[in-house]
DNA sequence: TGCGCTCGAATTGCATACATATCGAACACG
DNA sequence: CGTGTTCGATATGTATGCAATTCGAGCGCA
């Protein structure tokens, strides 16, 4: 009553059992406390978190449309696993779209944005005891950015799921990389910062080049 | 006992509602039985199909995570309405990505399976009163076929899920196109016969680019 | 000892009952 | 006549009970 209706919907987003649930799985997920392969018993994780399966398995539905969770023999859910095949993949296809993507941007992404990004990256280079979290919300922050502005959502959502698969591979079998992967989006940065397309195109795609090339030396 | 556990994966599927309803959903949209833009009342449709809500809605999350339907206030389901600026972005994605699978894929295909769907497009263009249905299945064999054979397994997922958009559309919106589509169907056959990369990456990026160009001319 | 069988515990599939939110129409009030 | 309000109908959100299937342990039999 107090409330108007929809108000709130960029924040919260409590208001239903399922979207608690949804977030609170996708949480686990991506801290580890629900490894890869690992059978997904509804009633344990339901009672878990307090809810009845009924949201749950809406829960598990929708995650299973995002790619985070799969049907393992038909029967129970399992969280997905990527394997360094699908992961190179995936990075395969992001390495022909987001090199376009950038270019799409270069010129259309607000200065004060690029500001921020760069900010955020030099002060999880300074910080100490850094925390992996932190890095990968700065990487996302940063390929979100050119991605969101490259004037395409539809290239844009694409990739937003193609991210999931290879985050989901990083998370489980990738030591943390903050090293490369701090230099190589600067070097991006810089060149939406100038405006330049082409260069905007190149670091990107050397960006991601790099990447595979680090996990096919890391993985054995 | 008689049948093994996981056999029939590819084809039946009738086993469990959910599943019936998952395709009897899609297959009520692609029929045009249930419009664009169309709210879903779940107990009305759950009466159609004789089943009860809990699976239905289990089938309606699936959709949604495939894109054939989306929460619309963020209550109910709608059957997803794709509009020309969303049709024209998935198309320049599938500009993107299709001519480099189709010239990944070149030299990779069965004479065989090229010859079937060259045969299948010639029965089309022979039959006087076509069926619109057999003519999009027709498409859908002719580009899962080079999406496939890509050798990128994602690659051929994501152009999936953007074919889902586009025939969203095109089912919704634009006429039958049998002629021109053909004429390039065959042009791409060609080149992928040749089994020659160059070509088949040109073939496609006209043809996608012809349809692009019809559908701005045909929708006003 | 090795193999197959049966039975039971665990888990998912489905239906239904109930709670809650939403939309619209009729109505009262200004 | 216009506006706000209330109430009822409708639809979705959630819990729970039961049916059906699966998986494995223990047992019997060769």
């Amino acid at each position: 009553m107090t409330e108007a209706p929809g108000d709130w919907s960029a924040g919260g987003r409590t208001e239903n059992l399922s979207n608690l649930a949804y977030k609170s799985v996708a949480e686990l997920i991506r801290g580890r406390r629900l490894r890869g392969g690992e059978t997904i018993v509804e009633s344990r994780l339901a009672d878990q978190l307090n809810i009845s399966r009924t949201p749950l398995r809406e829960a598990l539905q929708r995650l299973e449309g995002e790619g985070l969770v799969v049907k393992g023999n038909g029967r129970s859910f399992k969280v997905r696993h990527v394997d360094l095949g699908e992961y190179l993949q995936s990075l395969r296809v992001r390495e022909i779209l987001e090199p376009e993507a950038a270019s799409m941007a270069a010129g259309h992404i607000p200065l004060q944005q690029l500001a921020e990004v760069r900010a955020e990256i030099n002060s999880l280079r300074d910080a100490t005891g850094y925390h992996t979290d932190a890095h990968w919300r700065s990487d996302d922050n940063l390929h979100e950015l050119f991605n969101r502005h490259s004037g395409n959502e539809v290239l844009a959502g694409v990739v937003r799921s193609l991210r999931v698969t290879t985050r989901l591979f990083e998370i489980a079998r990738l030591a943390d990389r903050v090293e490369p992967d701090s230099a190589e989006h600067l070097a991006i940065l810089e060149a939406l910062e100038a405006e330049d397309a082409k260069a905007a195109r190149r670091a990107v795609q050397n960006h991601i080049r790099s990447i595979g090339d680090f996990a096919i030396a890391t993985v054995r």
